[in-house]
RNA sequence: GGCGGGGUAGCCAAGUGGGAAGGCCGAGGUCUGCAAAACCUCUAUGAGUGGGUUCGACUCCCACCCCCGCCUCCA
């Protein structure tokens, strides 16, 4: 059986089979952050989504081409660039840097591409593409020198939201500054210099500019794709009008089908509200880090519930996030230690391992496919404290859960213990040999001040990172 | 007003027209010099509310209540 994905499109469970008809590739295109400032937790919600997806794409045996623009120029970029008072360019790098490094924090795996708007080759094909919607009768240039796309002429736009535009109400967001478009709809492809805008403006055929928001993904996409996407993802603030406008743009100029399956992320609240600076309850992964969480632990948090569904964030959440990845950790360990480099040899145990990857098939059904990892988990650690799993088991276990975790992306990153702290563990196993508890028992405290906490197992003693 | 998503234990959450997964927290126990971990047991006679269909409903249908979102540049 295949993978299942629900499509927005057709809101749907669909089979996903690629367009490749070697059945081998897909193309992933995923819309980025918008680099003004620090991303949040919500916008990280949305990049774990795509990178589970892409995980098990991989897993199950694809070659994921993925895309992820990088938002380099808009409103947002140009206001905080100018309070800043640094160029564009050198603003939006800062927050570049760091948006790579949360990335690398929380073990998103890097896309092959990470496009920025403001790259030369992006906004020549953007001004080409307008310039051909443009001969196609599509764009037009209004009084107020930005180019429009004329959305009559793409009868299918409001397809994706389910939206019929005739019963839109206006809900007062609508710029208005816009009021030049023939049709109220109408969304910009080419924004004219605005004194707002500064030093920020590319020449075009329509005078100075820039480019507008919905263009860019089209660009790029297409550029670094090709006309024809697998699958697009973003959030489900994305659906309308982001991406009916990539949809009409791309489709418009290319004759093709755009995309095949759009995904989309529900949001994410924190302590059962929209997340907002000023409830206070709002996030960025380095604050987490600074509450003295891990990037793995705020993964499993933000990875851990279906992406179709509200993900209510906590901290008690995330504290519960700790809990299980250290249960998992005490798990590796274990089989780690009982497998000591036995090859390994099939368990009747190894089908929990199956479940796992057929739940995921299920349209990433996350919480379907941890319940058979917690039972091979405690299925196993009891045979263990039976003595009835042996070393070559054990190690098939192991080679299990490395697939596993190829798309979990969990497992602890070995630490090495400092030498001063393995001499301690020495003189305390020396002290609990000659039943000197006390002694003992200060050495325990000693090595908890260095950062680690020691246990005795069956196997001897075991440190772990406090 | 239109269109979506959701309401399952203290918290998070899955599947299913017929025994309500799993995780965290909590209680008791086994083990241990102690501790920790691990393991075992317990923790929803009940699924927002009220109806209906059915031999049987958490699941299907209807109504209502509540929460969240989108409705023209928010992941």
């Amino acid at each position: 059986m295949g993978i299942r994905l629900f499509n927005t499109y057709t809101r749907q469970l669909e089979e996903f089979t690629p367009l490749d008809p070697a059945g081998q590739q897909v193309k992933m295109y995923t819309c980025g952050p918008t680099v003004y400032n620090h991303a949040h937790i919500g916008n990280f919600r949305a990049y774990l989504f795509e990178d589970l997806l892409q995980r098990h794409l991989e897993a199950r045996g694809y070659q994921v081409e993925r895309v992820m623009n990088l938002t380099d120029v808009d409103d947002k970029t140009i206001r905080n660039s100018r309070e800043a008072g640094r160029r564009l360019a050198d603003f939006t790098a800062i927050y570049k840097d760091a948006f790579f490094q949360d990335v690398d924090t929380l073990r998103i795996k890097r896309a092959q591409h990470f496009p920025a708007a403001t790259e030369p080759r992006y906004i020549e094909r953007m001004i080409s593409m307008i310039q051909q919607l443009e001969s196609q009768g599509i764009a037009y240039q209004a009084e107020d020198k930005s180019v429009y796309f004329r959305l009559s002429k793409f009868p299918d736009y409001g397809k994706l939201a389910h939206l019929n535009l005739d019963e839109l109400r206006p809900s007062g967001r609508i710029a208005n500054d816009e009021y030049e478009k023939e049709s109220i709809g109408d969304f910009a492809l080419w924004k004219a210099w605005d004194e707002k805008d500064g030093d920020v403006a590319w020449d075009s055929p329509w005078g100075r500019g820039r480019p507008g928001w919905h263009i860019e993904c089209s660009a790029m996409a297409t550029a670094l794709l090709g006309p024809e996407i697998d699958i697009h993802c973003g959030g489900v603030d994305n659906i309308f009008p982001h991406h009916e406008a990539e949809i009409a743009q791309s489709e418009c100029c290319t004759g093709k089908k755009f995309v095949r399956y759009w995904l989309h992320c529900a949001h994410l609240m924190v302590d059962g509200q929209k997340m907002s600076k000023k409830l206070g309850n709002f996030y960025t992964l380095r604050d987490l880090i600074e509450k003295g969480f891990t990037g793995r632990e705020a993964r499993y948090a933000l990875l851990t519930v279906n992406y179709r569904l509200p993900l209510n964030f906590t901290l008690p959440g995330l504290e519960s996030a700790r809990a299980s990845l250290a249960r998992i950790d005490e798990w590796v360990d274990r089989l780690t230690a009982h497998a000591a480099g036995a090859s390994p040899t099939a368990t009747p145990l190894s089908d929990f391992t199956e479940k796992f990857f057929a739940a995921l098939d299920e349209d990433l059904n996350i919480s379907g496919a941890l319940a058979p990892l917690f039972d091979l988990i405690r299925e196993s650690n009891s045979a263990l404290n039976r003595s009835e799993l042996s070393p070559a088991e054990a190690a098939q276990l192991l080679a299990d859960w490395r697939r596993i975790d190829s798309v979990l992306g969990f497992e602890r990153e070995a630490a090495a213990i400092p030498a001063d702290v393995l001499a301690l563990v020495e003189q305390r196993q020396q002290a609990r040999a000659d039943k000197e508890w006390k002694k003992s028992d200060e050495l325990r405290d000693e090595i908890l001040a260095k950062g680690w906490v020691v246990k005795d197992t069956k196997e001897g003693p075991k440190l772990t990172p406090r």
